[in-house]
DNA sequence: GTCTATAGATCGATAGAC
DNA sequence: GTCTATCGATCTATAGAC
């Protein structure tokens, strides 16, 4: 608005940010870290973030927020044709996960004690995931109470496919751990039961 | 052998050591947390692991496997009855993870770059787990595939389960996501198909 | 607004008294 | 074998030059 520069570039360095984050979790990102990773000098990170790594991390939490409210949560919950719906949503996991080799930050904040101050954005995302993906399946004619179970195995599912493969060293297990989910639910909204 | 009392402090300390990992994570786990939860100073620590923070973790790596082993793993390979060896594991899990308020220090480890020197023990425990579980499955009559496959599933799934659990702080989630798993295991073996 | 320099605290690890 | 004291490195964060 007044300088209109400003904003700008703090924009530009969440993706660094956050992948910075991603790769070392919060506790072990140092601010040389990331200032090797965005190039930015600590004058500038401070200048941008005046409450440090915390606030760092807050603006990663709401870019991602953003980013999944487009393109995952938003189209499962306006979604015409459910099936469809989610085999988008499969098919944009996929891609953002990297097959299971990119960490999910939000999954991984929620374990530890520096979930502490984040612990309102991480329950938040997950409770919204759910409840997207319920409300798609609803949509497709699956009881509310089946609809928010089903949706509830498939996000633990996702999760548990990111932790599984990263250990394995094996993104075939990603990969092949949607389908099976994507299998499920699709065919609950065909109403194959 | 030669004293006899160190070795037993040390595998003393190792349950304290473990749950102070669990909580911070090993980036986040500092020495002076490690002494505050084990009631020993930095001395006796180094006494005891003069790899030091990377040995601990090591050792702790290891008592976690043997007691996945003597609970989990054996059990699950020499099972008269599938059905209730599943059942059993279940039991023994909801109870080890505290209904998934207790991280999975083992699946953590695997997420960040900190994995790189436990890579292998990280590997192998997952690779075994599957291994095991796809083995009981197989002398229920589960074909070696679909075995693997379930097993695969599963054991991803519990880690999801720990992972959505403690980012929503809802128990009962864990619980339900086990009793899920539980009964598509159970289902197959039983020949239900 | 971005840099360098540096403060003050804490890190992992070691040394030496006992 | 366990403690206290302390090393040098690194941490987050700040100050001040430009």
């Amino acid at each position: 608005m007044s300088k209109g520069r400003t904003l700008t570039e703090r924009s530009e360095a969440l993706p660094a940010l956050a992948e910075v984050f991603r790769e070392h979790g919060f506790e072990g990102t140092s601010l040389s870290l990331i200032s090797t990773a965005t190039g930015l000098g600590k004058g500038s990170l401070y200048n941008f973030f005046p409450g440090g790594k915390e606030e760092m991390m807050r603006a990663v939490l709401a870019d991602i927020d953003a980013w999944f409210d487009a393109a995952i949560f938003a189209p499962l919950e306006q979604a015409p044709d459910p099936a469809a719906a989610i085999a988008a949503m499969m098919r944009e996991v996929e891609a953002y996960f990297r097959s299971g080799q990119r960490v999910c930050l939000v999954g991984w904040l929620g374990l530890g004690a520096s979930r502490d101050p984040f612990g309102e954005p991480v329950k938040a995302y997950f409770a919204r995931w759910i409840a997207a993906l319920a409300a798609c399946l609803q949509g497709g004619g699956v009881a509310e109470s089946e609809a928010t179970r089903l949706a509830e195995q498939a996000v633990a599912g996702i999760q548990g496919a990111i932790v599984l493969s990263r250990a394995l060293g094996d993104d075939g297990a990603f990969v092949r751990l949607l389908r099976d989910h994507e299998t499920r639910l699709t065919g609950a909204v065909t109403g194959r039961r």
